[in-house]
DNA sequence: GATGAATGAGCCTTCATTCAT
DNA sequence: GATGAATGAAGGCTCATTCAT
């Protein structure tokens, strides 16, 4: 998917937005209501958010949501969207910096989920949105994180590549999956549990249980020298 | 808490229900609306469901949802309320049937979370419901699975001892946090994966992660004779 | 009318009421509804008024209600008859207590309308429930205050005897009827007024006003002597 | 008060109204919904008035109501308050155009409220329903027509100057009650009698009570000349 | 493009009425 | 007689969607 809501797109340069212009340009609104959008969601939950809310938190006017949006089920399928292409791009760039190095990878991978450009309460709560309704809308299911099907296929590849390496007599595919639902539930512990610890923490929590399958790379405090 | 909602009650004998009864016992319609609650929930999601599904679902009248509950924040409390206690009975009735060796216990606490009777698809995206509005909704916050103060002090003083006893170098709050995150997740994968695998699987994959951490006594099986 | 509901039929002797009994005469529990009524309409208002709130405040079930009166509106009516007949037994028989002196008569029906037993706030707010609502309901309009006919007689031929005997040029039809809303707009203020003044200066008000019309006769402290 | 709900803004120009506009102002609007609530008051009774009956009676639609007003409770208080002012509006401009004599001054209030632009059916009934409900509602029964502390200064003013003018042994504040409440007992004759007498019978009837105090300036048939 | 009034479907809630016990 | 669970109609309210300006 490459930015097919063109929310994405390059924004209004700042200057522009000192007084908000009357008119703005068709993406620069959308990434304006989606972000309203991920707000309202994180605030109200996802049962409460109404397009009014949108509407007022993005200082719009109410009609304008669906002048961009053809209706709420469509702001609501662009948000995931745009979540979930936030998150691939994350992801895959903190990959591509991390080199050939497997254990690099994995621990990129492992920080990537812990970025405090993606991982702050409002975000977190609007994903917990969509995980909420997710079983009862395939489209949300497809989208939501445990369906990345390219994430699982790199995690499970670097995992065999570790295990191989250090001949190790572990299942890959299941350290992989361990790996990940350890993510997965550590994001939804700072989601909900109060009081939350930190993203720190959070990541400390991942790499002692990258530690504890692969002791020869990882410690809970980061890769080994 | 101790059945507050009255649901947990006894039912009425199974012979009565051949024709139903036009009268019931309060308890038992109150269950009985429970899990209609829950069904629903499952199928259509949190936002969705409307209080015409519970009674459809129930086979009864609109109006006696309200007569029983007195509105639908009310029913859907109490319906957390119940999938809550049940949660907690089954696993304090796993420990207590446990045993006094630690590594039993922490055996017990995983396949209790996987026991067919609480890990039936309807309730865990029941469950995910709650998770996806507790966000916005403190009472849900508060009665949400990580939230449960006493089964982290449980699982991290077992992980204490399991540390101890095998003179392990690890951090065992963090450990027992790998460990229940690891279970939760698996949870999430159960339910929003697109094949899921099934709840065997999924035992054995928090089964991996506990060998990680205590070899001498886990394998990806089961404990080790 | 001669009690058609039954309610002021004897109640049962006060012994029997220690305990209410299961069963009870037939007048008896009407009376109890609609002494229930009466409390219910000056506390809620007409609109507010609800079966439930009578069950409640006459200590009895839900379905009783319904079955010593067909219906809420059965109740509301005989409600009114009997709160209609209260106010007829009240002023006739303190006319016919009056002896024949037309000053004397008049004097009584000043009296009556502010007996403790019948100017009671919670009287009063019922009447008045029945007077906001008799606009719309002709059989309400037919048995409020102001169409009590043979009051309007009544009131009028003790004036006209009184303007005869002092030789006043005034119009009795229109003495009796400034003296009627007197009453009456004395009795709102009594009801719509906060703070109310009392009784007693409700009914030194409207000696005033006798006063002003027959000064032989009245003083705004009683019948001159 | 000065208009605090917007109704008695200058509404749009009649020939604005020939085709009814899509959009009207918003204070447009609220006038033609509060002057709908009246009617269906007037004809239904507050108790069985509903939203419904006010958009059709204004021919628009249900939700536009709650739009205007956000609910039910507060269109009844704005209706309430339009009249309480209109009312007020009527009473103070008749007694500005009265001059400084207080026997003129008096006869402009008791004509006053026979103005016919106020003493309408609709009007009359609509002021009924509010006065049936007021026990049991604090706001209407500050609102309602007996507490209107400003008109009640100002005719015990006007008494007291006739009083002492023409040297007469009477309380002031009683004749002022007196004369007060016959205008209030006459608006309810006007109201729930049948048949009623007309407004001219209604405005000779309180002028019957002011002639009975202070003869030396009025007369059942006006003020004497 | 932008606004916000207007619409109407759908939901929660109340409550009079019924009826099995 | 008495109870209270059960029913279902009706009403208030919300809110996504439309559309005139």
């Amino acid at each position: 998917m490459d930015d097919p809501t063109g929310a994405l797109a390059p924004q209004a340069p700042p200057e522009a937005r000192v007084k908000p212009p009357r008119k703005l340009s068709r993406a620069a609104r959308r990434l304006q209501l989606i972000e309203a959008t991920i707000e309202v969601l994180a605030r109200n939950g996802y049962a409460r958010m109404t397009l009014g809310d949108v509407a007022r938190q993005a200082g719009l006017s109410h009609g304008l949501v669906n002048f961009h949006f053809e209706s709420k089920e469509k702001l609501l399928s662009e948000t995931l969207l745009y979540l979930a292409e936030e998150y691939r791009l994350n992801w895959t760039g903190a990959l591509a910096a991390a080199g050939p190095d497997p254990a690099a990878q994995l621990d990129a991978l492992l920080r990537a989920d812990f970025n405090p450009g993606i991982c702050t309460p409002q975000r977190l709560s609007a994903w917990c949105s969509f995980w909420g309704e997710a079983q009862a809308r395939p489209f949300y299911q497809e989208r939501c994180g445990s369906n990345d099907d390219r994430y699982i296929e790199v995690i499970e590849a670097i995992c065999a590549r570790l295990v191989a390496q250090d001949g190790l007599d572990l299942d890959p595919a299941r350290v992989a999956r361990v790996l990940r639902v350890t993510m997965e539930g550590v994001w939804l512990d700072l989601m909900t549990m109060s009081p939350p610890y930190d993203a720190a923490e959070g990541l400390a929590t991942v790499r002692t249980c990258a530690t504890a399958f692969f002791p020869r790379h990882f410690t809970p405090g980061g890769l080994r020298a």
